[in-house]
RNA sequence: GCCUCUGUAGCUCAGUCGGUAGAGCAGGGGACUGAAAAUCCCCGUGUCGUUGGUUCGAUUCCGACCGGAGGCA
């Protein structure tokens, strides 16, 4: 639904390699635009070849907003990023230019483009912790008994297994008083907040997506991975984040002399084809979506959708200059 | 040339004391609300190398042949 009080907005998502990058800078030029990224590893600084960050170059003077804006010592999650995205989203718009998502974050963008309202609360390492250490004692299982306790719905819905998202969920109650249940249910506005257009880039042969993706890793090798991969593993355990990334933990076993290089680059080409599987997943998920197949022109295909998205928020706000201008 | 071992899922291999077979990896699908490039769940039919024989029945036993590895000449 076209509202004239929201604010218009692009979102481009789609697997990694996928050709993101290029098609949201023609976009941004095309249409007067700046780009926020909605990556969870491209926010660190440092982090460059490995997270395919746009170069300078491919940039094409186009502002990248959530790029580099961390150390890679710095924790960051969802709820920090649609705060910081709301936030860029408003001064874009204040410049009169067209803010355009772009990222392969499915989560990221997703609780954005829905204003999923997070919980007020501080992370606290401490608490964390205990839990880890409980569940490491009396197992997996026990903590999900716990959790069934807390908010049996979301315990229901969720593995034993799936220790991450117990924990996290038992944390969530311990923390506010909130279960999962509750703020999964009241974190949705009744409104979506923006006027989005959400385009994701898409391939009807995988392999086609496959090998780009080892084609670029073999790139990213050549222009120097194995070293940044190495200042990431010795700062392994201060970059809490930042040494799960894919494109750096594939070589660890490498510099403990567990493995050749050649197996590691082999690893890491099959993590990344699996990442790129998940995301595919999160946005067939997704509601909305404007599918582009990247070998078959997506930039002409987006570039008229856009027009069209613009059109409608204009017609419908009876603004003049809702189009921008080249 | 002879001897030994070997040939089972895309790959590495189990297994069937004869009743047409199963793991890991790869691959596919799914979930996802403050770590998300994380975390987790589900999915295994393939001429059991080929071809004869024995048998009610062979991938399994026997023979020959073809491919692979090693050994002896």
């Amino acid at each position: 639904m076209v509202d004239k009080d929201k604010t218009t907005i692009i979102a481009i998502g789609g697997p990694t390699a996928s050709g993101k990058t290029s098609l949201s800078v023609e976009l941004a030029k095309a249409w007067n635009g700046e780009i926020i990224s909605a990556d969870s590893m491209q926010i660190y600084k440092g982090l460059d070849i490995g997270t395919a960050k746009a170069t300078p170059e491919e940039q094409q003077g186009i502002p990248h907003h959530l790029v580099d804006i961390l150390s890679p010592e710095q924790r960051f999650s969802a709820a920090d990023f649609v705060e910081r995205a709301q936030q860029c989203i408003e001064e874009i718009v204040q410049r009169g230019k067209l803010p355009i998502v772009v990222g392969g974050t499915g989560l990221y963008i997703e609780s954005l483009l829905k204003g999923v309202q997070f919980t007020k609360e501080e992370f606290d390492p401490n608490l964390r912790n205990k839990l880890e250490q409980e569940a490491a004692l009396y197992g997996a299982e026990e903590m999900h008994r716990r959790l069934q306790q807390i908010d049996p719905e979301y315990a229901a819905t969720l593995h034993p297994n799936n220790q991450g998202r117990v924990l996290r969920a038992i944390e969530l109650y311990l923390q506010t008083g909130t279960t999962m249940t509750e703020q999964r249910k009241n974190s949705l506005p009744p409104q979506q907040p923006y006027n989005s257009l959400l385009l994701v880039l898409g391939c009807e042969n995988r392999q086609t997506l496959y090998d780009r993706i080892n084609l670029r890793v073999d790139q990213m090798v050549q222009q120097g991975l194995e070293q940044e991969a190495r200042y990431v593993y010795q700062h392994k355990h201060t970059f809490a984040t930042a040494a799960q990334a894919i494109g750096y933990k594939e070589f660890f076993p490498y510099f403990e002399q567990q493995q050749t290089l050649e197996e590691s680059v082999e690893q890491l080409k099959q993590a990344t084809r699996k990442y790129a599987k998940r995301q595919l997943t999160w946005f067939r998920r997704m509601e909305g979506v404007h599918w582009l197949q990247l070998d078959q022109n997506p930039l002409q295909e987006a570039m008229s959708l856009v027009e069209q998205h613009l059109q409608k928020v204009e017609g419908n706000c009876g603004k003049e200059k809702l189009l921008w201008d080249k």
